[in-house]
DNA sequence: TAAATAGTGTCTTTTAGACACTATCGC
DNA sequence: GCGATAGTGTCTAAAAGACACTATTTA
C-alpha cells in the first residue's frame, strides 16, 4: 500500500478523472412562495424535464468563479448572494458519464428574479414545496405558475430540497433574508420573506423587536408610495459591527 | 453559444477534467481541546508539513463511499459520524495539477480517537485553536501535544477552520455532540464536550435542563465506577421521536 | 369618516443564567 | 466525618408569543 500511496500522491494523472460541473439554485420569493428558476431540457437525457442551470468547471477556474460565470451566462445576472451548497457525486446521477456537481445557492431579490426571467426567457419560475419528512418518492415538489407539477431532471429534486432546507435553517439567526429583498424594503416585506421561507406565520411585534434589536436595520426616513393606506417606513440592511 | 451549449451537454468528455479527492477532518475532543488527526507529509510538495488524510475518488465510486474507504484505510475506523463539509477547488491549491477536494467531517468519540492513534501510528493528534475573526495569516492554529505549532500543508488550514466552525455552529441545537462521546457517558462528559467545541464554559443547571428536556437522553440507571467521589449516572443517546 | 395597514404597550409564558444548597460516593 | 463531585431548588433576567390598542395614510 505504501507504493500505491506514493503513486497516488506523485502522479494523480494516472487516475481516471470525473467531469465536474456547477449547478445553480436560483432562489427567490414570488407571491409569497419560495421559488426557483429552472430550464426545460431539450436534449437527452431527461429531455422535457426541468433542470437547474449549470455548466462545466474550467480546468483552471475556481469553483466560485465558475458559478459566477454560469450565473451571468444563463441568467444575465452580474452579482448576487452566492454560496456553495453541497457536492453531489453519486456514480450514476448522470447516465452519460461520471459527473460530480458542486451545487450553489443563489439568492435573488424579487426585482432581480423578474429581471432574470425577462433577460433569459428560457428560465421558468417554479414554486417549491418540501415533501413530508418521511421517505417519499420525491423530496420536493416544483409547481409551475398554474400549479402544474414539474418533473425534475437528474437528482435536481434532491438539490432543490437541500437548498430550501439550508435556507430555512439559516434564516432565523442569520442575515440571509436580506439577500431576498431589494435595497429598500419595509418590515412587512421582510416578515413576508421570512414567512415564505419558513412556511409558517410569525408574530408581528416579536418579529419587529427581534429585527430592530439586532441592529441590522437602518431607517431611511422615506416611506412607501402608491399604497392605498398608511405607507410603511423603508429600511435598508446595515451590516453589523 | 447555443452550439457550445449543445456540445457541452452532448459530449462532456471533450472538456479537460480535474482530479477529485476526498480529505477527512478526523475530529474529537482530547484533554478538553478540539483535536484533529493529521499526517506528516513525506513527499513533495509541502514535505514535512501536516495534512489531512485523503485519497482519490474512484471513477465509479460515490463520494461518501470514498470517504468511508479512506477512513478505514488511513485510520482503521470502520464506522463513525461522517458528513460532507465543503468542496475546495481553488485552481492552484495543489501545485502538481488541478485537484478539487471534497472535505468531510468525521466525529470520533475519545475511545475511537485513541484507537485510531494506535491502529495508525502515522496519525498525529493536533489540538485546534481558531484564530481571531479578522484577516490573519492563518485561520487556525494546530498544536502538537507539547504545544508546538504544526505547519499545515496545502489549504488544509482553511479546511480545519471550517470544520471547527461548522461544529460550533451545530453543537448548540443539534445532536452532533453525542457523536463525540462513547455509548455511555455522564452529563458532565457531555458538558465538557460542548464546552471544548464552543470554547466557553456553560451553566451547569441550565445545561442539564436543556439536555434532559429535549428527550435526547436515556438514563441507564448505571453509574460511573473508579471515581474517588460520588459517581455520576450514565446516560445513553436516544434518537428523538 | 371609513377602510386598511403601520406601528406600539403591556401582560403572560418560556427559557436561560446565577448561585446556593443538598446528596452521595470513596476514603 | 472529610473531600470531592453529582445533582437540585429557586430567584432573577431576558426573550418570545398573544392581543388589543393607537396612528396615519388614501379614497
Amino acid at each position: 500500500m505504501a507504493e500505491v500511496e506514493f503513486l497516488q500522491s506523485y502522479d494523480p494523472a494516472a487516475y481516471e478523472r470525473p467531469s465536474v460541473t456547477v449547478d445553480l439554485v436560483l432562489m427567490g420569493v414570488r407571491d409569497g412562495n419560495p421559488t426557483a428558476l429552472l430550464l426545460q431540457r431539450q436534449q437527452h437525457p431527461h429531455a422535457g424535464r426541468w433542470a437547474l442551470p449549470g455548466g462545466f468547471v474550467g480546468i483552471d477556474e475556481d469553483l466560485d468563479d465558475a458559478a459566477t460565470r454560469v450565473l451571468r451566462a444563463k441568467a444575465g445576472i452580474a452579482s448576487a448572494h452566492l454560496e456553495q451548497l453541497y457536492t453531489f457525486g453519486a456514480p450514476n446521477r448522470d447516465p452519460r458519464t461520471r459527473i460530480i456537481t458542486v451545487a450553489y445557492l443563489v439568492l435573488l431579490p424579487e426585482p432581480a428574479l423578474a429581471a432574470a426571467l425577462k433577460a433569459a426567457p428560457a428560465l421558468f419560475p417554479a414554486s417549491l414545496m418540501l415533501a413530508g419528512s418521511s421517505e417519499e418518492e420525491s423530496p420536493i415538489t416544483a409547481l409551475s405558475p398554474d400549479s402544474e407539477p414539474l418533473p425534475l431532471a437528474f437528482d435536481h429534486g434532491n438539490i432543490l430540497a437541500l437548498a430550501l432546507q439550508r435556507l430555512r435553517g439559516k434564516i432565523d439567526y442569520s442575515e440571509v433574508g436580506f439577500a431576498l429583498l431589494p435595497e429598500l424594503f419595509t418590515l412587512r416585506q421582510l416578515q413576508d420573506v421570512h414567512e415564505a421561507i419558513r412556511g409558517t406565520t410569525l408574530n408581528k411585534p416579536a418579529f419587529r423587536r427581534r429585527m430592530l434589536d439586532r441592529g441590522w436595520l437602518a431607517p431611511t426616513g422615506a416611506r412607501e408610495t402608491d399604497t392605498s393606506h398608511r405607507p410603511a417606513e423603508l429600511f435598508r440592511y446595515r451590516k453589523p459591527l
